[in-house]
DNA sequence: GCAAATTATATGTATATACATATAATTTGC
DNA sequence: GCAAATTATATGTATATACATATAATTTGC
């Protein structure tokens, strides 16, 4: 479906408002599915990227102020997203010895259990994404460009 | 800034699976821009988006349901985005009388001065976007395509 | 070495999403 | 014509974002 369709609009004023709107609004059903994959696993999508960053760290503990910069959502609250996760045993805070007002968060074997899963699910999703390696990297271009622009404002 | 650099990624799995986390990153950038755009008028994007709809409607009165059925996030509440809009005199809700499940939501001469202002805004803020009408095209049918065969699972 | 500045995290508040459920009005099917 | 089904909206709850502010620990500059 078109986004013209989805939205029942009739046209935009300019081309780069069509598309700027169309990210947004591809986002947004990208976002709610994920969202759906995820709730089985009693999981929030951000709390899916939060255990994902820890992963990637292979065991070093982690402060809540680095997770919170490789976010996809920047503003959001890590130190919130922990709590949540802490209390379904997932991962592990503790106070970092060099530094009190630093947090150490690892990952547990708990944690890694479920991401397992969740792999196999996502992978599923993503091969559901037809695009070839040719649109998907020029996908990624445009949009690079875009943002660029956009915060050079 | 790429993709790779901003989240301090070295590598993704799949350029599909790049594409599609620039994707939700992008829309993340952009929503945050406009939310910081519209804080002065004492708007939500969604406020601003609701509002928007109800101008294209040239007067005629409209249900809540048409609202959110053209909202850009899917799942949005419009009945509780009207009332915020309510309490600002920006809109006026009144029982349909034809049928008085439904709500009849117009827009004010006072949500129509916001909006005027918040356009010029925005047009502002557009034109920071440097992609030429060839790359806005081409951005649209990519997004188009990924969301398709998303749906289509 | 100590006050001032900075940093890391937590927390409060307003807004919004996602989803389930409630309620009242309307439509359908007999 | 009336009970059952459907529809439109509202509301409750858990989660998250955006931002301001608080607090404790550390660093800086004299």
């Amino acid at each position: 479906m078109t986004l013209e369709e989805q939205l029942k609009q009739k046209e935009f004023k300019t081309k780069r408002q069509r598309a700027y709107l169309n990210v947004v609004y591809t986002a947004s059903v990208l976002n709610l599915e994920q969202t759906r994959l995820f709730k089985p696993f009693g999981l929030s999508l951000q709390q899916y990227n939060v255990l994902r960053i820890l992963r990637g760290q292979n065991g070093t503990p982690v402060s809540i102020g680095l997770i919170q910069e490789r976010m996809l959502d920047i503003q959001s609250n890590a130190s919130r997203l922990i709590d949540k996760l802490e209390d379904k045993k997932l991962v592990i805070r503790k106070v970092c010895p060099n530094d009190k007002r630093q947090m150490e968060i690892t990952i547990t074997q708990e944690g890694l259990k479920v991401l397992l899963e969740l792999d196999e699910v996502i992978v599923l999703n993503e091969s559901n994404i037809l695009l070839t390696d040719g649109e998907a990297d020029m996908l990624n271009d445009l949009l690079n460009k875009l943002r660029e622009n956009q915060k050079s404002k």
